[in-house]
DNA sequence: TAATCATATCAAAAGTTTTTGATGTGAGGT
DNA sequence: ACCTCACATCAAAAACTTTTGATATGATTA
C-alpha cells in the first residue's frame, strides 16, 4: 500500500515541474521531435532527455522512434488514467460512483 | 505565463508526496482532526503541519477551526478544479471541448 | 567502415523539499 | 493571571531532484 502511494505519486510527479508543464504545453499542439522541443525550451539536451523519461514513465506522454529521431506526443490513455486516479484519490468514499445509498434496494428485496 | 506554470505545478505538487497521498486517503473516509491524522501517520507534529499547509494551499483540502482543534476535509471544489486543470494540461488543442471542426458552420454562413 | 547525428546515460554540483527538534502563538480551562 | 493543549513557525540537517558537462549508444550517411 505504501508502495502503491509511491507509484501513484509518480504520475503526479510528472506534472509538478515547470519544465515538464512547458513540455506538455508544447505537445498540446501536436507530436514533436525532441530536437524541436529542445529549440523551444531553456534546457540542455541531457536535461530534456531526463524530463522526457519522467513524462513517458508516468504514461502521460508516449514516444515513437523514426530513425534517429524520437517523436513525443500526449497519450489520451495516459491522461484518462491520471484523471481517474486523481478523482479516486480526492473523492470521499461515500461519494464514489456505484456506492450510493442502497436503502431503497434493500427495502424492495425480500 | 511562466508564473502560471509555477502556480499550476503547485496543485500537483500537493499530490506528489507519499505522505500527502496517505493523508488524502485518510480524509476520504471523512473529516479528521489533526490529532487523529497524527496518530495514523508516521509523521511528527511539525511535519504534519507542513504537509497540511501544502494540501490546503493547493485547494484540495479545506480546514475548519473548532476551538483548539483544526479539522481537515477533502474539498469537492478543489478536486473539480484540479481535475479540470489536469485535463486542460494534457489534452491536445484540437480535442478540447468547444473547439471541434467548424467547416460546416463556415459553409452555412454567408 | 568511419564519421556524424540524435538521444541516452552517468556522475558530480547546484538547487529544492522534507524532516527534525526547538520555540512561538492563541484558545480554553483552573 | 497562569497553565496547558493543539497547532504553526523556524532554522538546520537530511533526503531528494534537477542541472550540467562528459561520455556512451545506436542509427544514418559518406
Amino acid at each position: 500500500m505504501d508502495n502503491e502511494m509511491q507509484k501513484n505519486a509518480k504520475v503526479f510527479k510528472a506534472l509538478c515541474d515547470p519544465n515538464r508543464l512547458a513540455i506538455l504545453e508544447l505537445l498540446r499542439s501536436g507530436e514533436k521531435c525532441a530536437c524541436v522541443l529542445l529549440e523551444q525550451l531553456e534546457l540542455k539536451q541531457s536535461g530534456l532527455s531526463y524530463h522526457m523519461k519522467i513524462l513517458c514513465e508516468s504514461g502521460i506522454v508516449a514516444s515513437r522512434q523514426e530513425g534517429k529521431w524520437t517523436h513525443y506526443r500526449l497519450s489520451g490513455e495516459g491522461r484518462d488514467r491520471a484523471v481517474e486516479l486523481l478523482k479516486q484519490l480526492t473523492t470521499p468514499y461515500a461519494e464514489q460512483e456505484g456506492s450510493g445509498c442502497t436503502c431503497r434496494n434493500e427495502r424492495i428485496a425480500i
